[in-house]
DNA sequence: GTCAATGCAAATCGTTTGCATGAAC
DNA sequence: GTTCATGCAAACGATTTGCATTGAC
C-alpha cells in the first residue's frame, strides 16, 4: 500500500502533466481522504476541512470541483449509498466491497476473490470492458438483529 | 413469477393491513414499473404515466411519494446509477445485477448464482442478514469499444 | 364523518455555474 | 503576464413539505 506522500506525489505528476496548477485545494481534499477511516460525502469532506484545516478558508464550490476532478484521475472513488448519495473514499486501499446495515448505518468492508472473479467472466461473456465496480449488500447487522 | 394482478393484489393487501387508502395513484405508479422494460426515474415514471394515463392528472409530488411508499414495503426496488441518480424497478422480475456501459448507457442485466452464493456466505460470516443488494459493472459495452 | 392521500406551489437540499479576484507557473 | 483555480453568490434541478381540498373507508 501507498503511503500519503506517495499518493500525494502522484497528485503532482498528474496536474503537472496535464498542464494544471497544482492548489493547496485539491492536496487537502485529497488527504481528507486519505486520512478518513470512513466513507465522506462531499460535505462531510467540507465540515473536515473547515475542522482540521480552519485556515485553509475553502469553499464549498472547489470541493466538489476537486472531488469530480481527483475522481476523474482515479486518485478516489465515489459509491452510491442507497438514499445517502454519493460517497468519496480515497482509492490508495485495495478495493473492496461494502456491508451496509439499514438500520444502524454500518458499514463493513469486505473482498472476495472468488466474486472477483466471477465478475470477470461475466464481462467476458458479453464482450465488456469493466473498469470499476460497485456492490452493496444491504441488510441488519448483529447488533441491530438483536 | 408473478403476473400482473397478483402484484396490484398484494399491493391492496399491503395498504389494507397498515389501515392506509388505496388510492388509483399508488396503482398506476406501480403499474407503469410493472410494465416498463428499463430502469426509471422518477421524473420519467411521470412523464410515462401523463403519456400512459392522461386523464390522471397526477402530480409529481404524488409521483415521489408513492415511489418512497413501493419501495418501503419492497414492491419496486431502486438502484443509484452512478452519475444519472435514482432509478426504480419493479421486484416482480427474479433479482438480477447489471452491467452499465458508462459511453453510451446501455444496462445489462445478469444473475450469477455462484455470486448469490458467495454474498450470503459473506453475509453469514459477518453475521449480516441480507435484505437486498445492488451490484453495479461499470465499463465499455462491445459496441463502444470499437 | 374521519383521516389519509392528493395536487399545487413554495421551500429546501445538494450540486453546479458565472464572474471577478487571486495564485501558480 | 498568462492562464487556471478559487471564493462567493446566484442559479439550477431534483426532491420534499405545507396546506387546503379531495377521496377512501
Amino acid at each position: 500500500m501507498n503511503n500519503n506522500e506517495e499518493i500525494i506525489e502522484e497528485l503532482k505528476k498528474i496536474v503537472k502533466q496535464k498542464g494544471l496548477k497544482y492548489t493547496e485545494q485539491r492536496e487537502i481534499v485529497l488527504n481528507v481522504l486519505i486520512n478518513a477511516t470512513d466513507h465522506l460525502s462531499a460535505e462531510e469532506v467540507y465540515n473536515e476541512i473547515k475542522k482540521s484545516y480552519p485556515e485553509s478558508n475553502i469553499g464549498i464550490a472547489t470541493v466538489y470541483r476537486a472531488l469530480s476532478f481527483l475522481e476523474e484521475v482515479h486518485l478516489i472513488a465515489s459509491i452510491a449509498f442507497g438514499t445517502e448519495g454519493k460517497k468519496y473514499e480515497s482509492n490508495a486501499k485495495a478495493h473492496h466491497d461494502h456491508l451496509i446495515c439499514t438500520s444502524c448505518g454500518k458499514i463493513i468492508e469486505f473482498l472476495d476473490n472468488e466474486i472477483e472473479k466471477r465478475q470477470d467472466k461475466i464481462a467476458k461473456k458479453n464482450n465488456f470492458k469493466i473498469v470499476s465496480h460497485s456492490m452493496q449488500l444491504y441488510g441488519t447487522c448483529e447488533d441491530c438483529s438483536k
